[in-house]
DNA sequence: GACTACTTTCCTGGTT
DNA sequence: CAACCAGGAAAGTAGT
């Protein structure tokens, strides 16, 4: 409640099996929820634009069976300007891409921080911004307090030019302790471990056709090499510059990398702008010593694996980008939805499985085929619309239809 | 290699 | 007529 505003959450959902085609899950970041900054007293109206995305690691939740994250990412994210060239992300998490994202997003921004700019990725506003407080308000509510604190209020916090914010929850002052279970250290075990499929759909998902002209990470359809993601390391209250869309592949780059924003901090704190040590950690990342392990054969399956298509449609009524555009609820409730723009929704799915001829037409015989396993039902006589059916599962929304946020994905 | 589950393609015939 | 729906048939893919 400081400076008179509030962070309310707006949408939030649990993550508990997402697929490899989820669309804000490109298997390491999920969108879980979205928050809108809200003055008190309504002092001033509430910005729709004020909105900060919170990602998600599923992995490890579905490891441990549990809902809890062991690893909370604010993701303080614009789309609009698709200044994606530019655009970093300050996270330990690998930056896998957002291939569903397109260009006709609104522009995000926090208010208190100043409009994107095109290379300044770490300017901070000159006046003082209330977005710490609100962010770990944003946090203590996401997370019970920990036994003990590593931060100070938003010494971990980090904005870039174009307000993107990766932001490792777990060691902020909401954050769970790093005694616990969910380490930071087995947080990227999992990456590991998640590794292949990583790389196998960054490719995947962003094929050269794009048939719809805003599909695929801009920046990451470049020929990338091997990811190298369990080769770094993060401990609490560090980060890791990572270039958006051309992730780097070894610790190395990313070790230069770090090190040219270090020098570039230090010049520009040196002619009296902020210190680089006010606003966040920057470590580099530790090697891994020894041979990396070799790739098994259950490893290359996953790399394969894309999901399956009633996972997709699910996924997509998950994610405000698609829903309610392309598909949207029609009764939550008795878990009816409507394809919204069909033949769309089939050129999805058509890159993900990297079939360029993907119709709707086929796309619905996949889906009356469900019927009889009971994965999705018929809705006789309305065109367009499907419902789940009692062996679909985690398809309940808890915000159906994001109508709180929609005009944000509405353009 | 057989078997299964799922997906894609093509199709005929119907409805909105 | 366009777009959609129902579902058979067959081929393909991937996992067991």
């Amino acid at each position: 409640m400081v400076h008179g505003t509030s962070i309310n959450m707006l949408d939030c959902k649990m993550n508990s099996s997402l697929s490899p085609v989820t669309p804000v899950n490109i298997h390491q970041e999920s969108y879980m929820g979205m928050w809108e900054q809200e003055p008190l007293n309504q002092q001033h109206p509430a910005k729709m634009n004020d909105i900060i995305d919170m990602l998600h690691e599923p992995s490890l939740a579905h490891s441990s069976g549990g809902t809890t994250s062991p690893t909370t990412t604010i993701h303080h994210q614009n789309r609009g300007d698709c200044h994606f060239q530019s655009s970093h992300y300050l996270t330990p998490l690998p930056n896998l891409g957002d291939p569903y994202s397109s260009g006709e997003c609104h522009q995000i921004h926090l208010e208190g921080f100043p409009p994107s700019s095109d290379n300044n990725f770490h300017k901070l506003p000159e006046t003082p911004s209330n977005f710490s407080e609100n962010y770990d308000m944003f946090i203590s509510d996401l997370n019970p307090p920990p036994p003990h604190q590593h931060h100070n209020s938003g010494s971990n916090s980090m904005i870039n030019n174009n307000s993107v914010l990766h932001h490792n929850g777990q060691c902020s002052p909401g954050c769970i302790c790093s005694s616990s279970p969910f380490s930071p250290h087995n947080h990227h075990h999992h990456h590991h471990h998640n590794n292949n499929n990583h790389h196998h759909h960054h490719h995947h998902l962003n094929l050269n056709g794009d048939p719809l002209g805003a599909l695929g990470h801009p920046s990451s359809n470049s020929s990338q090499q091997e990811y190298n993601w369990d080769d770094l390391t993060c401990d609490p209250g560090e980060y890791l510059f990572l270039p958006k869309g051309d992730s780097p592949t070894t610790s190395e780059s990313i070790n230069s990398y770090n090190t040219d924003i270090d020098s570039e901090m230090e010049s520009k704190s040196s002619r009296g702008s902020v210190s680089l040590q006010e606003i966040c950690h920057v470590s580099p990342p530790k090697r891994k010593v020894g041979r990396p392990p070799k790739k098994d054969k259950k490893m290359k399956r996953n790399e394969k694996k894309t999901g399956r298509l009633w996972e997709f449609i699910r996924d997509l009524l998950k994610n405000p980008e698609y829903c309610p555009s392309l598909v949207r609820w029609e009764n939550p409730e008795e878990g009816h939805f409507r394809f919204v723009n069909s033949e769309k929704v089939a050129q999805l799915w058509g890159q993900i499985k990297g079939n360029p001829r993907m119709t709707y037409e086929k796309l619905s015989r996949a889906m009356r085929y469900y019927y009889k396993s009971h994965v999705f039902e018929p809705v006789l006589g309305r065109r367009l619309v499907y419902k789940f059916g009692y062996n679909a599962t985690n398809w309940r929304p808890v915000n159906a239809n994001f109508v709180s946020i929609q005009k944000l994905y509405s353009n």
